[in-house]
DNA sequence: AAAAAAATTCAGTATAACCTAAATTTTATT
DNA sequence: AATAAAATTTAGGTTATACTGAATTTTTTT
Protein backbone atom coordinates (compact mmCIF):
# COMPACT_ATOMS: atom_id res chain seq x y z
CA UNK A 1 0.00 0.00 0.00
CA UNK A 2 1.29 3.75 -1.09
CA UNK A 3 1.21 6.75 0.98
CA UNK A 4 -0.53 9.80 -0.35
CA UNK A 5 3.17 11.42 -1.42
CA UNK A 6 4.21 8.22 -2.75
CA UNK A 7 1.60 7.81 -5.28
CA UNK A 8 2.08 11.41 -6.50
CA UNK A 9 6.12 10.46 -7.19
CA UNK A 10 5.35 7.46 -8.85
CA UNK A 11 2.93 9.43 -11.17
CA UNK A 12 5.55 12.22 -11.77
CA UNK A 13 7.47 9.75 -12.50
CA UNK A 14 5.38 8.33 -15.00
CA UNK A 15 4.42 11.77 -17.04
CA UNK A 16 8.05 12.92 -17.12
CA UNK A 17 9.60 9.53 -18.47
CA UNK A 18 7.05 9.72 -21.55
CA UNK A 19 5.63 6.17 -20.61
CA UNK A 20 8.96 4.91 -19.06
CA UNK A 21 10.90 5.40 -22.21
CA UNK A 22 13.36 8.00 -20.77
CA UNK A 23 15.04 8.56 -17.25
CA UNK A 24 13.66 10.96 -15.12
CA UNK A 25 16.33 13.60 -13.27
CA UNK A 26 16.01 14.28 -9.31
CA UNK A 27 15.57 17.97 -10.27
CA UNK A 28 13.03 17.85 -12.70
CA UNK A 29 10.91 15.48 -10.05
CA UNK A 30 11.82 18.03 -7.62
CA UNK A 31 9.94 20.61 -10.06
CA UNK A 32 7.01 18.30 -10.50
CA UNK A 33 5.91 17.27 -7.21
CA UNK A 34 7.25 21.26 -6.01
CA UNK A 35 9.67 20.31 -3.59
CA UNK A 36 13.23 20.31 -3.41
CA UNK A 37 15.90 17.70 -4.98
CA UNK A 38 16.97 16.59 -1.74
CA UNK A 39 13.98 15.62 -0.69
CA UNK A 40 13.81 13.95 -3.52
CA UNK A 41 16.35 11.66 -3.34
CA UNK A 42 14.84 10.62 0.17
CA UNK A 43 11.69 9.56 -1.10
CA UNK A 44 14.11 7.55 -4.37
CA UNK A 45 15.64 5.86 -1.85
CA UNK A 46 12.32 4.91 -0.25
CA UNK A 47 10.52 3.81 -3.54
CA UNK A 48 13.52 1.37 -4.98
CA UNK A 49 13.35 0.02 -1.22
CA UNK A 50 9.86 -0.95 -2.65
CA UNK A 51 10.76 -1.69 -5.32
CA UNK A 52 8.83 0.41 -7.54
CA UNK A 53 11.96 1.89 -9.75
CA UNK A 54 15.06 1.15 -10.92
CA UNK A 55 17.46 3.60 -9.41
CA UNK A 56 21.58 4.04 -9.90
CA UNK A 57 22.42 7.33 -7.47
CA UNK A 58 23.14 10.36 -10.19
CA UNK A 59 21.63 7.86 -12.92
CA UNK A 60 18.51 8.96 -13.23
CA UNK A 61 14.87 6.63 -12.91
CA UNK A 62 12.73 4.62 -14.25
CA UNK A 63 9.73 2.49 -13.19
CA UNK A 64 9.83 -1.17 -12.41
CA UNK A 65 6.99 -3.47 -14.11
CA UNK A 66 5.15 -2.89 -10.36
CA UNK A 67 5.84 0.61 -10.53
CA UNK A 68 4.39 1.45 -13.53
CA UNK A 69 0.99 -0.79 -12.91
CA UNK A 70 0.44 1.61 -9.63
CA UNK A 71 1.39 4.56 -11.97
CA UNK A 72 -1.13 3.50 -14.89
CA UNK A 73 -3.62 2.62 -12.12
CA UNK A 74 -3.47 6.38 -10.76
CA UNK A 75 -3.61 7.90 -14.14
CA UNK A 76 -6.88 5.86 -14.62
CA UNK A 77 -8.36 6.92 -11.68
CA UNK A 78 -7.92 10.49 -11.98
CA UNK A 79 -9.10 10.27 -15.48
CA UNK A 80 -12.36 8.48 -14.40
CA UNK A 81 -12.70 11.11 -11.94
CA UNK A 82 -12.19 13.95 -14.33
CA UNK A 83 -15.53 12.35 -16.91
CA UNK A 84 -17.74 12.28 -13.70
CA UNK A 85 -16.77 15.65 -12.71
CA UNK A 86 -17.40 17.10 -16.31
CA UNK A 87 -20.12 14.54 -17.79
CA UNK A 88 -21.82 14.40 -14.25
CA UNK A 89 -21.47 16.98 -11.86
CA UNK A 90 -20.85 20.10 -15.01
CA UNK A 91 -17.38 21.43 -13.96
CA UNK A 92 -15.66 23.02 -16.92
CA UNK A 93 -12.38 21.65 -18.02
CA UNK A 94 -10.14 24.28 -15.96
CA UNK A 95 -12.09 23.18 -12.60
CA UNK A 96 -11.63 19.85 -12.85
CA UNK A 97 -7.58 19.10 -12.25
CA UNK A 98 -7.74 20.05 -8.51
CA UNK A 99 -10.20 17.78 -7.55
CA UNK A 100 -8.93 14.81 -9.12
CA UNK A 101 -5.76 15.23 -7.88
CA UNK A 102 -7.48 13.91 -4.74
CA UNK A 103 -10.38 12.06 -5.75
CA UNK A 104 -7.13 10.09 -7.30
CA UNK A 105 -6.14 8.76 -4.37
CA UNK A 106 -9.19 7.21 -3.16
CA UNK A 107 -8.68 3.24 -2.07
CA UNK A 108 -11.52 1.43 -3.63
CA UNK A 109 -11.30 -1.76 -6.48
CA UNK A 110 -15.13 -1.85 -6.08
CA UNK A 111 -15.63 2.08 -6.58
CA UNK A 112 -13.57 2.49 -9.20
CA UNK A 113 -14.49 -0.39 -11.27
CA UNK A 114 -18.60 0.42 -10.12
CA UNK A 115 -17.57 4.62 -11.74
CA UNK A 116 -15.92 3.53 -14.99
CA UNK A 117 -19.52 1.39 -15.64
CA UNK A 118 -21.93 4.41 -14.39
CA UNK A 119 -19.75 6.64 -16.75
CA UNK A 120 -20.18 4.45 -19.72
CA UNK A 121 -16.87 2.64 -19.92
CA UNK A 122 -14.96 6.16 -21.40
CA UNK A 123 -11.64 5.34 -22.97
CA UNK A 124 -10.74 9.06 -22.96
CA UNK A 125 -11.07 12.06 -20.62
CA UNK A 126 -12.34 15.58 -21.32
CA UNK A 127 -8.98 16.93 -22.00
CA UNK A 128 -8.74 13.73 -24.59
CA UNK A 129 -6.21 11.73 -22.97
CA UNK A 130 -7.03 7.97 -22.85
CA UNK A 131 -8.05 6.20 -20.17
CA UNK A 132 -6.20 2.93 -19.12
CA UNK A 133 -8.20 -0.21 -18.86
CA UNK A 134 -8.24 -2.10 -15.45
CA UNK A 135 -5.17 -4.18 -17.00
CA UNK A 136 -3.20 -1.16 -17.86
CA UNK A 137 -4.13 -0.41 -21.61
CA UNK A 138 -4.43 2.34 -23.31
CA UNK A 139 -6.20 3.44 -27.21
CA UNK A 140 -4.05 5.32 -28.83
CA UNK A 141 -5.57 7.15 -31.50
CA UNK A 142 -3.36 8.62 -34.61
CA UNK A 143 -2.95 12.30 -33.69
CA UNK A 144 -0.48 15.35 -34.57
CA UNK A 145 -0.58 18.72 -34.03
CA UNK A 146 -2.82 21.29 -35.28
CA UNK A 147 0.23 23.00 -36.52
CA UNK A 148 1.08 20.26 -38.66
CA UNK A 149 -1.78 19.49 -40.29
CA UNK A 150 -1.58 20.70 -44.19
CA UNK A 151 -4.15 22.42 -46.44
CA UNK A 152 -7.51 21.28 -46.49
CA UNK A 153 -6.90 18.32 -43.96
CA UNK A 154 -9.78 17.69 -41.73
CA UNK A 155 -9.85 16.03 -38.47
CA UNK A 156 -11.25 16.36 -34.64
CA UNK A 157 -9.40 18.01 -31.87
CA UNK A 158 -8.39 15.12 -29.46
CA UNK A 159 -6.19 16.17 -26.81
CA UNK A 160 -4.29 19.23 -25.31
CA UNK A 161 -0.71 19.72 -24.46
CA UNK A 162 -1.38 22.84 -22.60
CA UNK A 163 -3.62 21.72 -20.44
CA UNK A 164 -3.55 25.63 -17.97
CA UNK A 165 -6.78 27.51 -17.10
CA UNK A 166 -5.88 30.62 -19.36
CA UNK A 167 -5.49 28.01 -22.33
CA UNK A 168 -8.75 26.58 -21.52
CA UNK A 169 -10.47 29.40 -21.16
CA UNK A 170 -9.54 30.66 -24.25
CA UNK A 171 -10.56 27.99 -26.25
CA UNK A 172 -13.72 28.71 -24.65
CA UNK A 173 -13.75 31.72 -25.72
CA UNK A 174 -12.66 30.50 -29.21
CA UNK A 175 -15.76 27.48 -29.20
CA UNK A 176 -13.09 25.08 -29.33
CA UNK A 177 -13.31 21.63 -27.44
CA UNK A 178 -12.61 18.60 -27.83
CA UNK A 179 -14.42 16.77 -30.47
CA UNK A 180 -14.61 20.02 -32.95
CA UNK A 181 -14.50 19.28 -36.09
CA UNK A 182 -12.14 21.18 -37.66
CA UNK A 183 -10.31 21.81 -41.25
CA UNK A 184 -7.74 23.81 -42.52
CA UNK A 185 -8.66 26.55 -44.94
CA UNK A 186 -5.32 28.13 -45.11
CA UNK A 187 -2.16 28.68 -43.56
CA UNK A 188 -0.27 32.28 -43.58
CA UNK A 189 3.37 32.22 -44.16
CA UNK A 190 3.94 35.68 -42.64
CA UNK A 191 3.21 34.54 -39.00
CA UNK A 192 1.96 30.56 -39.04
CA UNK A 193 -1.31 31.12 -38.18
CA UNK A 194 -4.28 29.02 -39.29
CA UNK A 195 -7.43 29.71 -40.85
CA UNK A 196 -9.85 26.73 -39.77
CA UNK A 197 -13.68 25.92 -40.43
CA UNK A 198 -14.78 24.75 -36.92
CA UNK A 199 -17.91 21.73 -36.95
CA UNK A 200 -18.26 22.76 -40.70
CA UNK A 201 -20.09 26.75 -39.93
CA UNK A 202 -17.68 28.92 -38.61
CA UNK A 203 -14.49 30.48 -39.61
CA UNK A 204 -11.75 31.03 -36.69
CA UNK A 205 -7.97 32.14 -37.10
CA UNK A 206 -5.88 30.41 -35.00
CA UNK A 207 -2.19 31.92 -33.90
CA UNK A 208 0.78 29.41 -33.89
CA UNK A 209 1.27 29.81 -30.48
CA UNK A 210 -2.11 27.87 -30.25
CA UNK A 211 -2.19 25.67 -32.91
CA UNK A 212 1.07 24.27 -31.84
CA UNK A 213 -0.70 23.13 -28.01
CA UNK A 214 -3.72 21.48 -29.72
CA UNK A 215 -3.34 17.99 -31.10
CA UNK A 216 -6.17 16.61 -33.69
CA UNK A 217 -6.87 12.74 -34.54
CA UNK A 218 -6.91 12.34 -38.08
CA UNK B 1 -6.82 23.73 7.10
CA UNK B 2 -7.46 20.78 9.31
CA UNK B 3 -5.40 17.59 8.90
CA UNK B 4 -7.10 14.28 7.54
CA UNK B 5 -6.39 13.14 11.67
CA UNK B 6 -7.80 16.70 13.26
CA UNK B 7 -11.06 15.83 10.86
CA UNK B 8 -11.82 12.38 12.32
CA UNK B 9 -11.20 13.41 15.77
CA UNK B 10 -13.00 16.71 15.47
CA UNK B 11 -16.21 13.99 13.59
CA UNK B 12 -15.56 11.54 16.47
CA UNK B 13 -16.07 13.99 19.34
CA UNK B 14 -19.52 15.04 17.59
CA UNK B 15 -21.02 11.72 17.47
CA UNK B 16 -20.02 11.08 20.85
CA UNK B 17 -21.21 13.91 22.24
CA UNK B 18 -24.75 13.39 20.67
CA UNK B 19 -25.11 16.67 19.20
CA UNK B 20 -22.60 18.50 21.26
CA UNK B 21 -24.90 18.15 24.19
CA UNK B 22 -22.76 15.78 26.62
CA UNK B 23 -18.84 16.28 27.28
CA UNK B 24 -16.66 13.45 25.53
CA UNK B 25 -14.01 11.80 27.59
CA UNK B 26 -10.46 10.83 26.60
CA UNK B 27 -10.91 7.25 26.97
CA UNK B 28 -14.15 6.51 25.00
CA UNK B 29 -12.70 9.03 22.11
CA UNK B 30 -9.44 6.98 22.25
CA UNK B 31 -11.38 4.01 21.62
CA UNK B 32 -13.51 5.75 18.74
CA UNK B 33 -10.06 6.86 16.89
CA UNK B 34 -8.68 3.36 17.29
CA UNK B 35 -5.50 5.02 19.37
CA UNK B 36 -4.00 5.24 22.81
CA UNK B 37 -5.72 8.17 25.57
CA UNK B 38 -2.12 9.61 25.91
CA UNK B 39 -2.20 10.37 21.94
CA UNK B 40 -5.63 11.64 22.45
CA UNK B 41 -4.16 14.01 24.47
CA UNK B 42 -1.80 15.28 22.79
CA UNK B 43 -4.48 15.62 19.97
CA UNK B 44 -6.88 17.81 22.72
CA UNK B 45 -4.08 20.24 23.33
CA UNK B 46 -3.76 20.80 19.48
CA UNK B 47 -7.12 21.12 18.50
CA UNK B 48 -7.53 23.41 21.67
CA UNK B 49 -4.86 25.63 20.62
CA UNK B 50 -7.01 25.65 17.02
CA UNK B 51 -10.18 27.05 19.07
CA UNK B 52 -12.39 23.65 17.55
CA UNK B 53 -12.73 22.54 21.41
CA UNK B 54 -13.08 23.58 24.98
CA UNK B 55 -10.95 21.59 26.87
CA UNK B 56 -10.22 21.79 30.82
CA UNK B 57 -7.72 18.67 31.93
CA UNK B 58 -9.72 15.90 33.36
CA UNK B 59 -12.79 17.64 32.26
CA UNK B 60 -13.96 15.87 28.93
CA UNK B 61 -14.51 18.38 25.95
CA UNK B 62 -16.81 19.66 24.00
CA UNK B 63 -16.50 21.12 20.34
CA UNK B 64 -16.96 24.55 19.87
CA UNK B 65 -19.33 26.55 17.51
CA UNK B 66 -16.18 25.98 14.95
CA UNK B 67 -15.72 22.95 15.61
CA UNK B 68 -19.15 21.88 15.44
CA UNK B 69 -19.17 23.61 11.81
CA UNK B 70 -16.43 21.59 10.85
CA UNK B 71 -18.09 18.29 11.96
CA UNK B 72 -21.29 19.19 10.35
CA UNK B 73 -19.60 19.67 7.03
CA UNK B 74 -18.19 16.33 7.64
CA UNK B 75 -21.15 14.80 7.99
CA UNK B 76 -22.56 16.38 5.20
CA UNK B 77 -19.87 15.11 3.10
CA UNK B 78 -19.73 11.57 4.48
CA UNK B 79 -23.59 11.45 3.69
CA UNK B 80 -24.11 12.92 0.54
CA UNK B 81 -21.08 10.03 -0.80
CA UNK B 82 -22.82 7.48 0.88
CA UNK B 83 -26.24 8.63 -1.16
CA UNK B 84 -24.00 8.44 -3.88
CA UNK B 85 -22.62 5.10 -3.67
CA UNK B 86 -26.06 3.19 -3.21
CA UNK B 87 -28.20 5.47 -5.18
CA UNK B 88 -25.89 5.64 -8.31
CA UNK B 89 -22.74 3.53 -8.14
CA UNK B 90 -25.57 0.28 -6.89
CA UNK B 91 -23.15 0.04 -3.38
CA UNK B 92 -25.03 -2.41 -1.27
CA UNK B 93 -25.48 -0.61 2.97
CA UNK B 94 -22.20 -2.78 3.99
CA UNK B 95 -20.08 -1.82 1.27
CA UNK B 96 -20.38 2.30 1.87
CA UNK B 97 -19.22 3.25 5.09
CA UNK B 98 -15.47 2.41 4.21
CA UNK B 99 -15.37 4.35 1.25
CA UNK B 100 -17.16 7.32 2.49
CA UNK B 101 -14.52 7.46 4.69
CA UNK B 102 -12.14 8.56 2.55
CA UNK B 103 -14.52 10.77 0.30
CA UNK B 104 -15.37 12.73 2.97
CA UNK B 105 -11.83 14.16 3.37
CA UNK B 106 -12.09 15.50 -0.43
CA UNK B 107 -11.87 19.21 -0.05
CA UNK B 108 -14.07 21.29 -2.46
CA UNK B 109 -16.66 23.31 -2.18
CA UNK B 110 -17.98 23.03 -5.80
CA UNK B 111 -18.04 19.08 -5.70
CA UNK B 112 -19.92 18.47 -2.73
CA UNK B 113 -22.82 21.52 -4.03
CA UNK B 114 -22.63 19.92 -6.79
CA UNK B 115 -23.16 16.54 -5.66
CA UNK B 116 -25.88 17.26 -3.87
CA UNK B 117 -27.57 18.85 -7.06
CA UNK B 118 -26.83 15.89 -9.43
CA UNK B 119 -28.12 13.54 -6.02
CA UNK B 120 -31.35 15.84 -6.10
CA UNK B 121 -30.87 17.65 -2.96
CA UNK B 122 -31.33 14.31 -0.71
CA UNK B 123 -32.43 15.04 2.97
CA UNK B 124 -31.17 11.30 4.19
CA UNK B 125 -28.37 9.11 4.01
CA UNK B 126 -29.26 5.12 2.51
CA UNK B 127 -29.07 4.09 6.27
CA UNK B 128 -32.16 6.97 7.39
CA UNK B 129 -29.35 9.60 9.05
CA UNK B 130 -30.71 13.30 8.14
CA UNK B 131 -27.87 14.86 6.13
CA UNK B 132 -27.16 18.61 7.62
CA UNK B 133 -27.54 21.44 4.77
CA UNK B 134 -24.59 23.34 3.65
CA UNK B 135 -25.72 25.88 6.50
CA UNK B 136 -25.61 22.71 8.74
CA UNK B 137 -28.97 22.18 9.64
CA UNK B 138 -30.50 18.77 10.02
CA UNK B 139 -34.15 17.88 9.58
CA UNK B 140 -34.74 15.61 12.01
CA UNK B 141 -37.84 12.63 11.59
CA UNK B 142 -39.86 11.69 14.88
CA UNK B 143 -38.37 8.70 15.51
CA UNK B 144 -38.46 5.73 18.07
CA UNK B 145 -37.44 2.32 18.52
CA UNK B 146 -39.25 -0.77 16.97
CA UNK B 147 -38.96 -2.14 20.09
CA UNK B 148 -40.74 0.35 21.74
CA UNK B 149 -43.92 0.54 19.27
CA UNK B 150 -47.23 -0.60 20.53
CA UNK B 151 -49.32 -3.56 18.64
CA UNK B 152 -51.00 -2.39 15.60
CA UNK B 153 -48.92 0.63 15.12
CA UNK B 154 -47.37 1.44 11.92
CA UNK B 155 -44.43 3.59 10.47
CA UNK B 156 -41.62 3.44 7.69
CA UNK B 157 -37.96 1.86 9.04
CA UNK B 158 -36.05 5.30 9.06
CA UNK B 159 -32.61 4.76 10.61
CA UNK B 160 -30.50 1.88 12.22
CA UNK B 161 -28.83 2.09 15.47
CA UNK B 162 -26.10 -0.98 14.80
CA UNK B 163 -24.77 -0.40 11.48
CA UNK B 164 -22.43 -3.47 11.40
CA UNK B 165 -21.88 -5.48 8.34
CA UNK B 166 -23.58 -8.56 9.70
CA UNK B 167 -26.28 -7.00 11.33
CA UNK B 168 -26.59 -4.67 7.43
CA UNK B 169 -26.64 -8.18 5.63
CA UNK B 170 -29.24 -9.92 7.99
CA UNK B 171 -31.86 -7.48 7.29
CA UNK B 172 -31.14 -7.79 3.91
CA UNK B 173 -32.30 -11.56 4.14
CA UNK B 174 -35.60 -10.19 6.11
CA UNK B 175 -35.97 -7.52 3.43
CA UNK B 176 -36.31 -4.61 5.60
CA UNK B 177 -34.36 -1.78 4.31
CA UNK B 178 -34.69 2.06 5.01
CA UNK B 179 -38.31 3.10 3.75
CA UNK B 180 -40.11 -0.39 4.33
CA UNK B 181 -43.52 0.39 5.62
CA UNK B 182 -44.17 -1.56 9.19
CA UNK B 183 -47.29 -2.61 11.36
CA UNK B 184 -46.92 -4.29 14.78
CA UNK B 185 -49.35 -7.65 14.30
CA UNK B 186 -48.28 -8.92 17.84
CA UNK B 187 -45.59 -9.18 20.65
CA UNK B 188 -44.90 -12.16 22.49
CA UNK B 189 -44.78 -11.51 26.23
CA UNK B 190 -42.14 -14.75 26.49
CA UNK B 191 -38.82 -13.26 24.53
CA UNK B 192 -40.51 -10.05 23.12
CA UNK B 193 -39.98 -10.95 19.93
CA UNK B 194 -42.12 -9.26 17.39
CA UNK B 195 -44.47 -10.18 14.59
CA UNK B 196 -44.87 -7.29 12.15
CA UNK B 197 -46.51 -7.29 8.51
CA UNK B 198 -43.79 -6.04 5.99
CA UNK B 199 -44.52 -3.77 3.12
CA UNK B 200 -48.39 -4.84 3.44
CA UNK B 201 -47.93 -8.13 2.17
CA UNK B 202 -45.38 -10.02 4.12
CA UNK B 203 -45.36 -11.36 7.71
CA UNK B 204 -41.89 -11.72 9.77
CA UNK B 205 -40.83 -12.55 12.87
CA UNK B 206 -38.28 -10.36 14.67
CA UNK B 207 -36.14 -10.64 17.66
CA UNK B 208 -35.74 -8.39 20.73
CA UNK B 209 -32.38 -7.61 19.61
CA UNK B 210 -33.43 -6.76 15.85
CA UNK B 211 -36.11 -4.92 17.11
CA UNK B 212 -33.84 -2.68 19.73
CA UNK B 213 -31.58 -1.85 16.89
CA UNK B 214 -34.15 -0.58 14.28
CA UNK B 215 -35.53 3.16 14.44
CA UNK B 216 -38.83 3.90 13.13
CA UNK B 217 -40.47 7.22 12.28
CA UNK B 218 -43.91 7.23 13.45
C1' DA C 1 43.26 17.53 -17.58
C1' DA C 2 41.77 21.24 -14.69
C1' DA C 3 38.17 24.32 -13.45
C1' DA C 4 33.42 25.59 -13.45
C1' DA C 5 28.71 24.37 -13.47
C1' DA C 6 25.09 21.29 -12.60
C1' DA C 7 23.12 17.57 -10.30
C1' DT C 8 22.81 14.87 -6.40
C1' DT C 9 23.52 13.29 -1.77
C1' DC C 10 24.40 13.85 3.18
C1' DA C 11 23.62 15.76 7.76
C1' DG C 12 20.81 17.94 10.62
C1' DT C 13 16.07 20.01 11.75
C1' DA C 14 10.91 20.31 12.03
C1' DT C 15 6.22 18.64 12.36
C1' DA C 16 2.38 15.30 12.74
C1' DA C 17 0.97 11.44 14.79
C1' DC C 18 1.78 7.79 17.37
C1' DC C 19 3.73 4.86 21.34
C1' DT C 20 5.08 3.19 26.55
C1' DA C 21 5.73 4.12 31.18
C1' DA C 22 5.26 7.02 35.00
C1' DA C 23 3.03 10.71 37.41
C1' DT C 24 -1.05 13.19 38.47
C1' DT C 25 -5.90 14.14 39.19
C1' DT C 26 -10.51 12.74 39.86
C1' DT C 27 -13.95 9.52 41.44
C1' DA C 28 -15.52 5.71 44.14
C1' DT C 29 -15.22 2.92 48.27
C1' DT C 30 -14.49 1.90 52.71
C1' DA D 1 -11.45 11.54 55.61
C1' DA D 2 -8.29 8.14 54.00
C1' DT D 3 -7.41 4.89 50.57
C1' DA D 4 -8.08 2.37 46.32
C1' DA D 5 -9.32 2.44 41.61
C1' DA D 6 -10.01 4.65 37.37
C1' DA D 7 -9.16 8.20 34.21
C1' DT D 8 -6.15 11.40 32.35
C1' DT D 9 -2.02 13.81 31.52
C1' DT D 10 2.99 14.36 31.16
C1' DA D 11 7.56 12.92 29.85
C1' DG D 12 10.36 10.97 26.70
C1' DG D 13 10.93 8.41 22.57
C1' DT D 14 9.75 6.64 17.52
C1' DT D 15 8.53 6.84 12.64
C1' DA D 16 7.23 9.11 8.29
C1' DT D 17 7.58 13.03 5.61
C1' DA D 18 9.85 16.85 3.89
C1' DC D 19 12.55 20.80 4.70
C1' DT D 20 17.55 23.70 4.45
C1' DG D 21 22.30 24.21 3.74
C1' DA D 22 26.75 22.09 3.05
C1' DA D 23 29.39 18.60 0.86
C1' DT D 24 30.12 15.45 -2.84
C1' DT D 25 29.90 13.51 -7.46
C1' DT D 26 29.20 13.94 -12.30
C1' DT D 27 29.15 16.51 -16.49
C1' DT D 28 30.52 20.24 -19.30
C1' DT D 29 33.53 23.73 -20.71
C1' DT D 30 37.75 25.71 -21.32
Amino acid sequence: MLTYTEENYIKCIYALSDDNKKEVFTNDLAEAVKTKPASVSDMLKRLHSKKLINYKRYKGVTLTRSGKEHALKIIRKHRLWEVFLVDKLKFTWDQVHEVAEQLEHIQSQLLIERLDEFLGYPAYDPHGDPIPSAEGVMKIKKQILLSEMKKNQSGEVSCLKDTSSSFLQYLDTLGIEIGSKIKIEDIADYDRSVTVILNKNRKIVISEKVSTNIFVSI
